[in-house]
DNA sequence: TCCATATGTGAGCGTCTGTACAGATACTAA
DNA sequence: TTAGTATCTGTACAGACGCTCACATATGGA
């Protein structure tokens, strides 16, 4: 049982207990954690990165994505799923197209907070 | 050249090429994409994310923390390292202990708006 | 219906990442 | 100096990730 010691080791070892217990008291919920976890992750790439702020002017289709980001559709299409996946995009078609647009209003306020960020 | 040929494909499927003009000219710089998808990266953990919402309320000590996360002490060194070099935290040494803090006012903005999304 | 276009999906592969383990380093006290 | 505590670092490995390829699906026009 190597976590059950790696955790005994460290309980033994730690400097401050009260400490350790109000951050667990204040921690998030695990399901709040791994969502908040999944939606850095996903803009945690640079090509994701790269599509949300071109949503942020305008929708597009996934070929005029592919180009702009100089990737191959497939791959395109496959990141878009997830984005969709977390709600972070929604598309909406015309014909045969797909035009895929923002779909949550608080990726704009984490590219700004994420930009100013960048440039200090 | 497999990614030239991608490109060439896609350039001439294109829906709209003044659209994906217009991408390019209001895409972020390289370095600033860059920087900004470290920074979710960083963030995209659920391990690091408990740390950095611990360390809102106070600075915490590796081995509290590895206790705190349930972590060993050299994961969570590694952990901090990273979040070290990206600025996210700093420490400041008592005798042996090192005492993390974060070091960023924007995670605390990111964090609440990341959170507020996960709610909905 | 048949074909072309636009996009989605599953599998495979090379690469990156998070963790554990072992050992090194930094500091303190005796 | 020596021992002990707190932390850091190099390495290795399982699992996750991003892309490509081949193929599937969906829509629209001939």
């Amino acid at each position: 049982m190597q976590t059950a010691n790696t955790y005994d080791r460290c309980t033994t070892r730690c400097i401050n207990q009260k400490r350790i217990h109000t951050a667990n008291e204040e921690a998030l919920s695990d399901a709040d954690n791994h969502n908040m976890a999944q939606l850095f992750k996903a803009m945690g790439d640079a090509n994701r990165l790269k599509v949300l702020h071109a949503l942020e002017q305008d929708e597009m289709c996934v070929c005029d994505i592919a180009a702009f980001l100089r990737l191959s559709e497939s791959a395109v299409s496959h990141q878009l799923r997830l984005l969709r996946q977390l709600k972070l995009v929604s598309n909406r078609r015309v014909g045969p197209i797909l035009y895929y647009r923002l779909n949550d209003h608080h990726v704009t306020k984490l590219l700004q907070i994420a930009l100013e960020h960048s440039k200090e």
